[in-house]
DNA sequence: ACCTGAACACCGTTCAAGT
DNA sequence: ACCTGAACACCGTTCAAGT
């Protein structure tokens, strides 16, 4: 069954809630887009939450994926966690509404969600730790300082995307420029910015 | 009138979204609460998400003032700002829902809320100069910095608040551990976190 | 000016029934 | 095993009507 009810559902939910959001998912809507009834979702999900679980684990996935294919491209380890954190800003900006699904309020814990975001977790540590022992990230716990490149990087794609970044939005700092000012501080042995 | 119908539907709906998040809110419930029928909010909010806009321009507004009280307690300035970065993780612990509305993805733009959202920015901005004049912050443009802290103190709070921080939830880092080691990162003239 | 009750279209979920 | 159609309780919004 190389279509598959069950993915052609996941398809059709991911489509939906690119186009209009969360609130734009509804089984009714994902039924007609799938060419089943509003209802044969129930027998691939217990809910409707289940099926948005099923579409945040995807996506985690596919974001661990991407981590592991930019690490192994043969770039020095500084370049990999810039790059690393640019993706995850266009990711953010291209996709909000799936970003917003996954880091949003659970009803129900979902393992297949918990796994692959401990996945992808474990693949920036193993990347900022790599970047430590080339000395072009500071020493120290590497889950500590992955957490903070992460969190800095959240923050940014999360405010530019609500539109709260430098309220006014001359562009007086895009997210981008923030991840090139945290690596600035972040460069070992140097003082400031400069 | 002292209650009001207009704040009494406010209340109303901020104990709602704070219970049960805003798919708890219904103009149902609100008007049940409130004492007055469902659709009564439309004699003072064109819809629903008016009245969403309404907790949401409130509550940056309170934010603001907060950041003003605490930047007029006579701390050092180094110490307002590791205050004010504290205070805005414990609100988004102590209220995800509002963070989470505030944030969010809006249909409609409320004047009242980008202007909320603008003060509450300005404030910050003038707490990040006064501790830059003061040498305890680097120098550079006070809107890029205040972006930057800004921006890490809101990725550490709602990944916190997600579980997403440090996948394993060990408290190997805790968004308040994040703000102490990005202030240190921070600190002029003093490489690394030393 | 402020509020109500009935009504409309829509939704998630359940269930009996079909193949 | 997989799917459907009818039904239920609920929702946002509109509207005619009341004071």
């Amino acid at each position: 069954m190389p279509p598959g009810t069950r993915d052609a559902l996941i398809d059709a939910a991911t489509r939906l809630l690119d186009q209009g959001g969360v609130e734009a998912v509804t089984l009714r809507e994902v039924g007609r887009l799938a060419g089943v009834s509003h209802n044969a979702p129930y027998k691939y999900f217990p809910s409707k939450e289940a099926l948005l679980a099923a579409i945040a684990a995807r996506e985690l996935t596919a974001r661990r994926d991407a981590l592991d294919a930019t690490s192994r491209r043969g770039l020095a380890p500084e370049a990999v966690v810039r790059s690393v954190m640019r993706q995850y800003i266009a990711w953010v900006l291209a996709h909000p509404a799936r970003f917003k699904l996954i880091y949003g309020k659970w009803s129900i814990d979902s393992a297949e969600l918990g796994e692959a975001a401990h996945a992808a977790q474990e693949k920036l540590v193993e990347i900022v730790a790599a970047a430590q022992d080339a000395e072009a990230l500071p020493p120290g716990d590497p889950v500590r300082l992955a957490a903070l490149i992460r969190a800095l990087a959240h923050g940014a794609a999360d405010l530019a995307a609500a539109d709260h970044l430098a309220a006014g939005g001359k562009g007086h700092a895009d997210p981008e420029d923030l991840v090139d000012d945290l690596l600035g501080y972040l460069r070992p042995g140097v003082p400031g910015r400069a």
